[in-house]
DNA sequence: ATAAACCTTAGGGTTGGGTCTAAGGTCAAC
DNA sequence: GTTGACCTTAGACCCAACCCTAAGGTTTAT
């Protein structure tokens, strides 16, 4: 069992933001102590590191929530419903993987353009770029 | 020469958010009317093409102040530290490609192992793996 | 027994990138 | 000479995802 400060060092966030994530029902801690500390046991912080990887590569709160309440209401979901969530979700992922390549590649398609010396950007290829009209 | 309505609609943006950028130091008009109508010049709006491109290749507005400031001063800055900030991006855009291919894999393999029948989700090796994954 | 370090709550503030509202001024047309 | 489209300003509000503060209660070490 961990407080909600030892939970929070531990995975180098703030104390408040756990309390947010109780709030919005990501992770409630699974016990209080009479005075009313937050415990959080290991379970709790399984989740608490699922929720963190997700929310790393661009899931927002609401969509973990969502991911995560398949998993708290096993019972009402068929296996292939659970798949298919899983499988949207990766097409979601997909989806902005693809955006980003899309990105990068421009931003690098700019880069490659540009001369990259130290002389004056007078004539930077890469400003240049940036003023044509769309 | 064109009032804020007239840009506005051109570039399909909101005239608010020219009043935003002009408040922002992005793109301030190049003069004005005696009765205090913004107008903007040609110039002005090839700024505006700037920052519009430059958005929707990811970068923030203040990244685009940065690029402006570079921009309006050319002579004082060297190609390499144009291209300098361009990579610098486009590496932390590759991160997160990174990062999303990984989760992207992640999910896809649960998927994989899971029956995907009617039954119930009870026993589903979705749910179980993703409870050890987190 | 007291201080330090921790915890509780409610509720307000911040950032980024806008959007909207209120209350009023301007300008062209009919 | 008034209608309607446009413009002005200040300031409120939006969202996500927190962060901070105040006023107080708890735990632990000395």
């Amino acid at each position: 069992m961990y407080r909600i400060g030892q939970l929070a060092k531990q995975y180098q966030i703030n104390a408040d933001t756990l309390r947010y994530y109780e709030k919005n029902g990501l992770l409630v801690p699974s016990s209080r102590s009479d005075s009313g500390y937050r415990f959080y046991s290991d379970d709790d912080a399984k989740q608490l590191r699922f929720i963190l990887r997700a929310k790393s590569v661009g899931f927002s709160l609401i969509e973990i929530q969502e991911l995560l309440n398949i998993d708290n209401n096993r019972a009402q979901w068929a296996c292939k419903d659970v798949k298919g969530m899983v499988e949207a979700k990766a097409d979601v992922i997909q989806t902005k993987i693809n955006e980003l390549i899309q990105f990068r590649d421009s931003l690098q398609g700019l880069a490659k353009a540009c001369c990259g010396g130290p002389e004056s950007a007078e004539h930077c290829s890469i400003l240049d770029a940036l003023e044509e009209s769309a």
